[in-house]
DNA sequence: CTGTTAGCGCGTTCAC
DNA sequence: GTGAACGCGCTAACAG
């Protein structure tokens, strides 16, 4: 294997050359083993892995018009809701000898459509996740390759959705149980429908356990957004809060222990998603967020699409739970 | 165009039978304008338009040997350091119209070999984060294609590096202007450059400034092992720590907590890599981790070796620094 | 079971 | 300035 070595990539031709037989041979040995005798396989197989030969993908996808790719397109990957979903996702593609391209649309539809049209000549599929893009702009995607949808409802098309409406009644209840009677939401944004979701269900409980609910204007969920309510939370005379997800929940702890108020003594707080697991103290008490359930099962639903094995309209809903750990307490 | 309207996707030869010209010319059209009549381009383009055509991308890849791909394979996805880097890298490769595969090697050698394989094909360079690989394979890869290494030191492939080493040498000098004589280092992975690099720093600071340092052993760097260290700290008698990492920072803090020592009245902390934001109470003293420069001068190294613009025994050091929060304060 | 032939869609020499 | 022919590496008929 002289010859082997002058090489840095060798092709079919090469491994059938040193093998002595066909380039079809070795493309049997890789696709379709179970036609050929085992030993011609494994001899192929012995020669292609010592010439470090791999099958050229781009050859393969230009032949059977499958590349084997996925793309998945993300708001912003750097948001702690999106690595989980994100690493499951690709972990998922994988198990399916999928590889995928990775993009970030920044928050902005243009720049969404741009990555997609990049994208889209070497996909069999699209996942897009929390995407910004209208329902027409998707409809229009999902007409040219199979699209599964994470976190947005759009009629027609395939999609995960994150029901956070059931863990966030389980935290009302939770709260009622310990006998909190003015509660609070600190909404997130004001498009995101997410937050429409969870201010609902704030609302519909309330009514249900007889609690008055003090909505906090939307804003950007963040560190500091959640600190800076603070005063206005002290102000209403609530007893506790639900903040729209746990970077904002985060915030309004710090903002609350730098005015010496404790939690959960002196009140009691509910994150949402999920992102911080026990790692703040006191751990928070929030709504599980199972992003990387939805990544796996977005990929799965996809690739099941692209198959024919699935309706184009499935419509799948992950419910939520409370996961209680020590920022709630009954009131004073 | 009752013909291109059957058609879902078009050729070069659609077109070119359109505008009653050759393939080639159509080819030329997109790559090579200036070599046509400007008439015949316009006409070639319009009619490109009105069928949707949009050259393919794969063939053209199979043709030239330019993908248009870049790889990146991280080693955790979900490690909170990580995500910026991804996000960064994917920007700027973006800024270049580059597309990325990320792959997800999940701390296993193997796996990473193994997407690197299916990926190879159809990129044309890797840039590899905290690679779990030994200098042979990355060599062996190397050979292959551009490729790039970030947060590993491998003698003639080019890489980035995050020298933490300054940054933890200023959080020494602080602790040593603050007054403490005594101090810890709560380690990371044993086999990690990362933490050889921190521990030989707060070793030689120590020496240099009179201190005497205790050094906790190895273990998975986590809010868990931090816990667990506590009683350890407190055993030695120590009134600050540097810990490797900042979830093993936080694990110390809620450690610290539960047993009533308040953090930096009765202790002080220093965590590395800068991964909370001032998102703790009370704020992390860090060690800046500079990960999404790191991303984006990894993308930028790596195309530049791919245009031949850069030797291929780049070694770009990235320096940090100390970010004063509010977990140091003077020993009692 | 295995070899032969013919493309997949495009870029790229060569001629003209 | 433009066309014809070949090849990129592989898979998919069709033979044998």
């Amino acid at each position: 294997m002289s010859e082997a070595d002058k090489k840095l990539t060798h092709t079919m031709a090469d491994v059938a050359k040193a093998a002595g037989v066909s380039k079809s041979t070795v493309s049997r040995a890789f696709t379709q083993p179970y036609r050929l005798t085992a030993e011609t396989v494994e001899r192929i197989i012995k020669i292609a892995e010592d010439f470090g030969y791999v099958p050229n993908h781009t050859a393969r996808a230009l032949s059977t018009g499958r590349h084997g790719n996925l793309a998945l397109l993300v708001s912003d990957v750097a948001n702690p809701f999106f690595p989980p979903l994100i690493r499951a996702a690709q972990m998922e593609a994988d198990t399916a000898d999928f590889c995928v391209f990775l993009g970030n649309s920044d928050e902005d539809a243009r720049q969404e459509d741009k990555l997609i049209d990049r994208f889209i000549s070497q996909v069999e599929g699209l996942l897009l996740v929390s995407s910004r893009l209208n329902a027409e702009r998707i409809q229009v995607h999902a007409r040219r390759r199979p699209l599964a949808l994470i976190n947005l409802d759009v009629p027609g098309v395939p999609r995960v959705l994150i029901d956070s409406a059931t863990g966030v009644r389980d935290a009302m209840s939770h709260l009622a149980d310990l006998g909190h009677k003015r509660i609070a939401y600190v909404s997130g944004p004001q498009n995101s429908w997410a937050n429409r979701q969870r201010r609902n269900a704030v609302r519909l409980a309330a009514r249900k356990y007889d609690m008055t609910v003090e909505i906090i204007s939307p804003a950007i969920p963040s560190y500091d957004t959640g600190r800076a309510v603070v005063p206005q939370l002290i102000e209403s005379k609530v007893t506790a809060a639900v903040a729209f997800d746990d970077l904002t929940a985060q915030g309004i702890m710090t903002g609350m222990a730098e005015r010496g108020i404790e939690i959960p003594r002196h009140f009691s707080l509910v994150g949402c998603d999920d992102v911080l697991g026990a790692a703040t103290y006191p751990s928070l008490t929030t709504v599980s967020n199972r992003s990387d359930e939805a990544g796996r099962a977005g990929v799965r639903l996809l690739l099941d699409i692209m198959d024919g094995r699935m309706a184009g309209d499935t419509r799948l809903v992950l419910d939520t739970h409370l996961v209680v750990r020590h920022t709630t307490a009954p009131p004073l």
